[in-house]
DNA sequence: TGAAAAGTTTGACAATAATCAACAAGGAGG
DNA sequence: CCTCCTTGTTGATTATTGTCAAACTTTTCA
């Protein structure tokens, strides 16, 4: 019923220098003026239904996106049809960038819930990160840390058992939530057991299995979407890998 | 006895205009005078020995690099002292792409056999980038290339049998050989079979297991390092995810 | 409102790949 | 040239996770 509200109030023009996002997102480190800028060339089309499609693999590759509200999942098909999600997208960060190296999106990108995106051109993106340093370099941290974030979910699935998994995914959605400025103990999921499985490289039983222990332990309380964890510092310590790579420690490794 | 010669030319300092390797690399599409421009900033620093660091987690980053001869393994490492391999990266290929996100490297870099790379320190590219729209773009184009490799492991990872993620990594291996101009049907590998099931998320034993079957099935001829495939066609077809997200052919996605 | 569909949970069983252990084969260095 | 040490191979056993099946819950939609 409040469906069509819901439309309209998300769909409002929020430009860059008003949106709560801006310190995670291409302005960050942008003065006023270039922020304008930016802005000038940044569509906002009408929000994404539930299911619908940003974009899907083999369209030709025009735009990034950045999520405004709501989430994306993005994910690739073998020959054989399977599909295995390459990430979760949540509002401040950007989808698309995979297209940039063919001209070809490599992935289908999927609107989980009701989504309001920004879309971004690339070609004119390049053109004003030609002019404005600062947007270059924010652009290049910004696919770096896409890289960094597939380095991570590779360790999970290379090196960690399905408890590891599962606590190191929750233990990245309470970080997520807590960069946005939200608790970190406290937030809803948009995805389904399902595409936590498929995302992690376990079954669905797998994941909800691991969910119910998680609880008979008192580590969390899951009902449904709505995730509140209790011992946030044991399900880091379960999620091990939690700071990949951010020291060199590691006597083995020494040449 | 002839390793000094060999250390003396590989030291050879080629200009990217004569570098058999610049229509892979960051000189592609640019003009002679362009290049000219990219050679005044990159360093061509001393060959790495075999097991030497390139740089490691946690070093300050300043600089990506590019293989110029020889191979690098990159590698995060858990808490716990695990590590996954996230790359190797052959002739042509670019390393440090994960330093740019913070400002430190996030893996280690290390050199699989006698290596020479060329420098490229950051801010300079990023400045001569804003000048020369070609090379921002191919810039870009490789950071998107390497995202899309990652997409492909993770499809490994998560979908596919050790047989299949064998088979998808040899492929993976003789493409990017005919890529360089070589052949796809016989080429040597740098990493040991440790290497590679750590890189694959299985165990040593699979992977020994899995080449003494492909041998058997009369697939391929594995001789220590020297890798000579007989059927290639048939190892594609087992690599099943070798055209991952090319199309949205599979009905089940739709809408 | 009610029925169907989609998503979640639990149990029983099976299978793929890990682990443990031992040995073989190359390569480096004295 | 021979020995040591790293790397690779093979076998036996274990176990983690997947598969199949079924019940139950929530959401969707007519």
């Amino acid at each position: 019923m409040a469906s069509d509200k819901i439309i309209s109030i998300s769909n409002i023009k929020v430009a860059c220098g008003d949106c709560s996002l801006k310190s995670l997102c291409l302005p960050l480190g942008l003065n006023r003026e270039e922020m304008h800028r930016l802005d000038q060339i940044i569509k906002r089309p009408r929000p994404l239904q539930r299911e619908q499609f940003l974009y899907r693999a083999g369209d030709t590759f025009r735009s990034i996106y950045v999520v405004r509200s709501g989430s994306i999942k993005t994910y690739t098909t073998t020959k054989s049809g399977e599909q295995q999600i390459t990430g979760f997208h949540l509002p401040g960060e950007i989808v698309g960038l995979d297209g940039v190296s063919v001209d070809i999106y490599s992935c289908n990108a999927q609107a989980l819930e009701m989504t309001s995106i920004c879309q971004v051109p690339f070609n004119r993106l390049e053109e004003l990160a030609s002019s404005l340093p600062g947007l270059q370099h924010q652009l290049h941290r910004l696919m770096s840390k896409e890289l960094l974030a597939d380095h991570e979910v590779l360790l999970q699935l290379g090196k960690m058992s399905a408890e590891e998994r599962l606590a190191a995914f929750l233990v990245n959605l309470s970080n997520r939530s807590a960069q946005r400025g939200y608790s970190p103990h406290e937030f809803n999921i948009s995805m389904t057991r399902t595409d936590i499985g498929n995302y992690l490289g376990l079954a669905v039983e797998t994941i909800s299995r691991q969910f119910t222990h998680f609880q008979e332990v008192g580590l969390l309380e899951a009902a449904r979407k709505h995730i509140r964890i209790i011992d946030l510092p044991k399900l880091r310590s379960l999620a091990g890998g939690e700071a990949p790579c951010e020291s060199n420690s590691n006597p083995k490794v020494q040449a």
